[in-house]
DNA sequence: GCCGGTTGTCGAAGCGCTTCGACAACCGTC
DNA sequence: GACGGTTGTCGAAGCGCTTCGACAACCGGC
């Protein structure tokens, strides 16, 4: 088989053989496909029937070409590995799956690609916007999105929302809550184990956000607390544990936000002679499944990545039906009490009046 | 500014531009980027000047359509929460990695969108080929892929190779190399660890593979081993292991192939009453920064998924270009021996000659 | 100095789709 | 029963690019 400019076509079915098995112009086919022009309803199901017994699917490339939008998304992850890698999976999947019910498709990108990779994507009309992730409070791809007129959407938040379309869980209220709830239970000295060092040196949002949100509450609270960055591995969290049980033997409150480090904080606490939750009581910042299978079962508020990440993709598809949504959407933190936290003991019961 | 036909134009430079701009003609143009015919230098670097100049990106639609090839591959991972998340992220990005130094993008595609989605994604010319994780024994998407004539490689074997290119680690292999590391360190009794139940019901050909090259060096080392099924989370391996040392209390050397599993597994032991290595020797199939954070450091057959992801994308880059490649590719397992392995004790030292 | 062979460039024809304007055919109205 | 207003369909004109064939211009060889 060869089309008229003596190429070999391949097997594909395109619009006009759907328009002569039905018996109309291709572009009546084209008006049933997209619902921009009334059609009666017996030339649509001809039109259908031919369309499903053909089994025809639009070539995205000319459609992309006449309509000026590719129905593509691009999603830009950090991909540097051992990144909070579960987080940003169940991101990832949800953004998909949300994408696919708004019949787009989703093209991955890495961080390390950079503003130029933004750039590239953006000229070549190659997708119709963008979600960022892991962005950064002074990040070089925030100017160039707002040059480049490209619908896009942040998860996490940048030092200057102005202009920005942002999602992301209120680290700020979720470290609070954490606080409040140790605080609640009457422990006074209270310890973060945060992000490896680097995440903070990067200036990566959450991270400071969080550390904000526990130490204000703190304040708020009249309880003491520590905030350390805190690597992952068992090494790095034994390392980072025994010194600080070294240098504040009287904390009995933890708040944790790395989730690589939660295992092992579990499992480090009791070797280092501390019970959990009689000596301390931890609380932890990670997705729900780490929390509910490990042991004991963690009092923990749960970063929603799904919810996010469908929260993300409706804020883009909003943008680009012209849309113009809030600048920031902040999803409240919801703790949830389980077996890692209990209430301070009461040391030598002296009721002093 | 609109065009001809009047429709507002965006800020986008066009390959017309560039022409406009060097004094050429736009396939003159065409031809520098492309280099599919001979070109003058002096031509060329006046039309690489314009290009650099203007920003000029080619519109991704309009080359699909007029070169029908795409510059996309699609990547369907299995993207199901909880699952192997590690690898399948250092995997993709891999991926996204080598594709770009090939000049291709990666569209992301989830397992759950089935055969369907591959139907759709072929049809309508999306992506120019599709790299296929998390294949099974019996996956529905192989007889798909053969009708198709959609280039493919997939990570993981079918049952049946026949006319498909697949990469892989070669699990059969580690799993032998696991058994050869315990038996020579003197283990006669070895277990298992595999993956949770479901992994093998779905038939996922790792799981399969590494349980039948473990059985069938065991026997070859003339050693018993015992291979059971494991979940994740620190509840569930708890579970397993306790179970599995009431039933088998002489077992002294543990072949672990959940990744999930590797930090619990470690953590456990000792509560268990056994030490490691003293008593229990351990090594896993598992990625290399597992098994170097964890405590002590584990001896483990890594499992290589930038390679494997590099070599992917190589495959297919050669059968987009007409290219027929090895059906099968299994790269060789290299044991590293860290600190959770060491020979068993000898129980009375006696020396009966 | 005429000829076959390169070499370098151009113009035109699509790729398969969307969209616009045109226009029959039909509607109810005054 | 001629008239404006819908409603449903069609044809044509591109979208921005690649690719093909054509063809000047130049080459050296005899």
């Amino acid at each position: 088989m060869t089309t008229a400019a003596g190429r070999p076509s391949p097997g594909q079915v395109t619009i006009a053989d759907v328009a002569r098995h039905a018996g109309v112009a291709a572009s009546t086919v084209s008006y049933v496909l997209s619902g921009k022009r009334a059609i009666s309803a017996v030339t649509r199901d001809r039109v259908l029937a031919s369309v499903r017994l053909l089994g025809y699917h639009p070539n995205a490339g000319a459609r992309a070409l006449a309509s000026r939008r590719a129905n593509v998304i691009a999603l830009v992850l950090p991909l540097r590995a051992g990144m909070q890698v579960p987080v940003v999976m169940q991101f990832a999947t949800a953004v998909v799956t949300t994408a696919r019910a708004h019949d787009h498709d989703v093209l991955l990108v890495t961080s390390d690609e950079g503003p130029a990779g933004l750039r590239r994507i953006a000229a070549s009309a190659l997708v119709d916007g963008v979600l960022l992730m892991d962005v950064e409070l002074h990040d070089p791809r925030v100017p160039l999105l707002r040059d480049l007129a490209l619908p896009s959407v942040l998860i996490g938040f940048p030092a200057d929302t102005a202009g920005l379309t942002c999602v992301d869980l209120d680290f700020h209220a979720a470290g609070g809550e954490c606080v409040a709830h140790l605080a609640g239970l009457g422990h006074r000295r209270l310890a973060l184990l945060g992000a490896p060092t680097a995440v903070y040196e990067r200036g990566t949002g959450f991270a400071h956000r969080t550390r904000a949100g526990v130490r204000e509450a703190a304040d708020r609270h009249g309880v003491q607390v520590v905030t350390l960055p805190c690597g992952e591995g068992a090494v790095e969290v034994r390392r980072t544990l025994t010194e600080l049980l070294d240098r504040h033997p009287d904390v009995s409150g933890l708040v944790v936000q790395n989730e690589a480090a939660v295992g092992p904080v579990l499992a480090t606490l009791p070797a280092l002679g501390r019970r959990v939750p009689d000596d301390v009581s931890v609380v932890a910042i990670c997705p729900e499944e780490f929390a509910g299978h490990s042991s004991p079962a963690l009092t923990c508020v749960p970063v929603p990545a799904e919810e996010v990440g469908r929260q993300a993709v409706s804020l883009l598809m909003g943008k680009l039906r012209g849309e113009t949504g809030p600048e920031v959407t902040l999803l409240a933190p919801r703790l949830t009490v389980r077996d890692s936290t209990a209430a301070v003991p009461v040391v030598g019961v002296s009721d002093d009046r």
